[in-house]
DNA sequence: TGAAACATACCAACCGGTCGGTTTGTAGAT
DNA sequence: ATCTACAAACCGACCGGTTGGTATGTTTCA
């Protein structure tokens, strides 16, 4: 059963090619031989592998989506009250936007081809509200323990996850000009307490 | 001097075809064939107007710069308080998006590109920071009079800036989703007041 | 008439994808 | 252990089609 070793290694070194390359170029702009050239393997066992562009990258988006369920799944189970929880995320922002950082324009790809893929945009959107049901149950839990006010948690985690790809897509174009994990930091600070004067 | 609105008027429908096109297809995508097609002019004119493809991007991207500079200049003299002017730039956003509308996918173009293209990237930089400023200017007015709490103006207009590009691309992920328009406002009085609880 | 504005025909380069053939790995027979 | 037989994995030349860009000829108008 060697074979399959093998037949893993070479899948994983095209999907890895596709994926930097994808990032650096762009999906139209990058061809099929460039791919191969970056993975060390010929056309033939390209099309071996996949059957067109369009599927590896499907199959890029279809990992970063189990990747990312993964991560959300079992990750911080409720210690500490929800407002808490919500501080602690936006202090992982920081190390969530570096370890992605190889592949950050590769997302902005995703966005970009979903408005125009309806396969793509469907699985785009699955993750989309995967996350968003994750920001409205921990607000719901917050709402439910006092720790937070007793506002509409569905449009209240559409604003926590408009700041979160909001500072995303503002890193991407400017990654130097702020701390953007400091910053995530100080919007859930701001949202908590909220900008609003004396009056 | 009759050329000049004739150079004018095809300039105008190339640059609107290509608009057209851009956002449809994307940059990569879209030939130069097609957008000549659309403007109803030949291959030869648009070189004559335009040095290459990058070009007349290029060209997309100023006349966006300078037509929201100009948008965003003279608009919203000081009409009540900080927080009022807000709460309307907020009730505005349904339109912005809606004129915005055939434009909103280019707009997500001039971001990608702008990932990968230095000159493109300071240009869209440029706009950024001029909204950022706007931004700014406004809270600290707020903050002058009271309306807003004396928080630091730079980090609460990249807050607004944030909110604001995020519901705009989640918009154009999901265009039916919600009521993107009536959700900026929300999000403003969210703002405003917070949402921590009781303590 | 001459310069500006546009049209037409064309090209080299590249693209995604195919295909006939070759190598590699392995299960079973001996 | 070694040979056989076969399938999985891989190679790279090749194809039809498309692309951005050019070269050259034609119209329009001051």
């Amino acid at each position: 059963m060697r074979n399959e070793q093998r037949r893993e290694e070479t899948r994983a070194a095209l999907m890895e090619a596709a994926t930097q390359a994808f990032s650096e170029r762009g999906y139209d702009a990058t061809g099929v031989a460039e791919i191969c050239r970056r993975a060390g393997v010929s056309k033939g066992a390209f099309y071996y592998h996949f059957e067109s562009k369009q599927a590896i990258f499907m199959a890029l988006v279809a990992a970063w989506l189990s990747e990312l369920e993964q991560a959300l799944g079992p990750a911080f189970p409720g210690a500490g009250s929800a407002s808490d929880r919500l501080q602690e995320l936006s202090h992982r922002f920081r190390d969530v936007l570096a370890s992605q950082s190889p592949r950050v324009t590769l997302i902005l790809e995703f966005w970009t081809q979903a408005s125009r893929n309806e396969a793509i945009r469907q699985t785009v959107l699955t993750l989309y509200r995967a996350f968003q049901s994750f920001f409205e149950g921990l607000i719901q839990d917050g709402i439910g323990e006092g720790s937070l006010r007793g506002l509409d948690s569905a449009v209240v985690s559409r604003v926590v996850l408009a700041i979160a790809s909001g500072l995303f897509f503002q890193g991407l174009l400017d990654p130097e000009g702020t701390d953007w994990g400091a910053l995530a930091e100080e919007s859930v600070r701001i949202l908590m307490s909220g900008i609003g004067g004396g009056g």
